[in-house]
DNA sequence: TAGATTGTTAATCGATTAACAATC
DNA sequence: TAGATTGTTAATCGATTAACAATC
């Protein structure tokens, strides 16, 4: 029969990799595709910490909820790490996308190095504007030919992509959110500055220029106070 | 004499406004300068939290730490909550932007329609590469001309600009950030998938698609795997 | 006064950190 | 064996939540 534990414990075995470690894992991942393609074959918890920016205590404890993967004395086989890191984010399989909203910042994304070279494999482009439908776009090598959104029911079933990408202008959002579940996507990222309503079961993430100025914002604006209470007090 | 607290208590009252509250302000700002287009005039917690997609608790908790500003039993003016929140994020001054790396990200964001209505004013753009040297590019209603990034030093003392924006490839985001924080920026918002070095009292925020998508992925991975344990368990 | 809603308290939860036993 | 470094523990810290006294 099993210990009681203290409920805390329970909890953190139970519920899986803790949210905070997962958002750090796309960092070690990075950091470590660049070790391995400079030919590194070893790295400590300490060299990686310090290649990503956290602590090394942070490090080992992220690690530890993946599995065992280093050895005691020695550190981390870079390309073994890199794997089981791989493996737990999912991309050791191939993720088709689509990316609606095809203005300045879906060609931007259409155009980004970063996504066929980890497993994201965009297969449509779509807008609703007349003067954007049918333009040729070539995305990592192949040409795509920008879709009707509302014509997304025939393509989806080809594509079968789960990955959504929404960069469509804020009044749009909804509506092209609403096609996208309805034809199987289950993830979202969005770029529109609005909330999304979304069944259960779907996940949405929001990345918000405006946000991230007005942190930003906020943060030197607290500088400038700083600055003149020094000045003050010198 | 002031009377012992317990620790905790004292460090709250001391750090100022705690980031995770930080990070949700321009969640509120957002949704209060909606609710103000419309002419809603006051709004209770409960009701401003659903419009942001959090617990009317997490709101009022927020709120508190900029001040007392609702009215109990009533709830919050809509105007006179968008201007304290403004306020305290640093929105009712102007911020002078530069960006750095005029690809089509870049032409994406000094085209972002969310930027200078909140006081982000771009007043520079600057690039390497000679062909995109000279361009002509209308940033709110104003044209620019796309300078040499060696310049920048022509161009810093007469913006005075304190953000920097950089949306140049990985190879370049080093150097440009170099450059930027020697003309005196303070707070960098960095596209490119490089972790910068930057002096003390500089602040550097990144936002990475990969990141973003490789955490769907994550959890996409979970609901298939999940699925499958339904099924079989069916 | 009765009903409504804020602002605050205290409990809980999850994340971070420092230290170190385990072990290569 | 001696030195190095992981994986884990326990303490601390910060964020969230529920409940409710204060007060309009």
């Amino acid at each position: 029969m099993p210990q009681p534990q203290s409920p805390k414990a329970q909890i953190t075995a139970r519920g899986g990799i803790p949210d905070a470690t997962v958002t750090r894992l796309p960092m070690y991942h990075r950091a470590l595709v660049g070790l391995a393609a400079r030919g590194t074959l070893l790295i400590s918890s300490e060299e990686l910490a310090e290649a990503t920016g956290v602590t090394s205590a942070k490090l080992r404890k992220d690690l530890s909820f993946l599995g065992s993967y280093g050895t005691r004395g020695v550190g981390y086989d870079v390309e073994f790490l890199l794997y089981q890191i791989s493996r737990s984010l999912g991309l050791t399989q191939e993720w088709p996308v689509v990316i609606c909203g095809i203005g300045n910042l879906g060609h931007a994304l259409a155009g980004y190095p970063g996504f066929a070279s980890r497993g994201f494999n965009v297969v449509g482009l779509f807008d609703s504007d007349a003067q954007r439908i049918g333009e040729e776009v070539v995305v990592a090598g192949t040409q795509l030919v920008v879709q009707d959104i509302e014509l997304l029911h025939e393509h989806m079933h080809t594509t079968g992509a789960s990955i959504g990408v929404i960069a469509t202008p804020e009044s749009a959002a909804q509506h092209v959110c609403d096609l996208l579940v309805k034809h199987g996507v289950t993830s979202i990222l969005n770029f529109a500055p609005v909330l999304l309503e979304v069944p259960e079961g779907v996940d949405v993430r929001r990345v918000d220029l405006a946000t991230e100025l007005h942190i930003l914002a906020f943060h030197e604006q607290r500088k400038a106070q700083q600055r003149l209470i020094d000045t003050s007090a010198s």
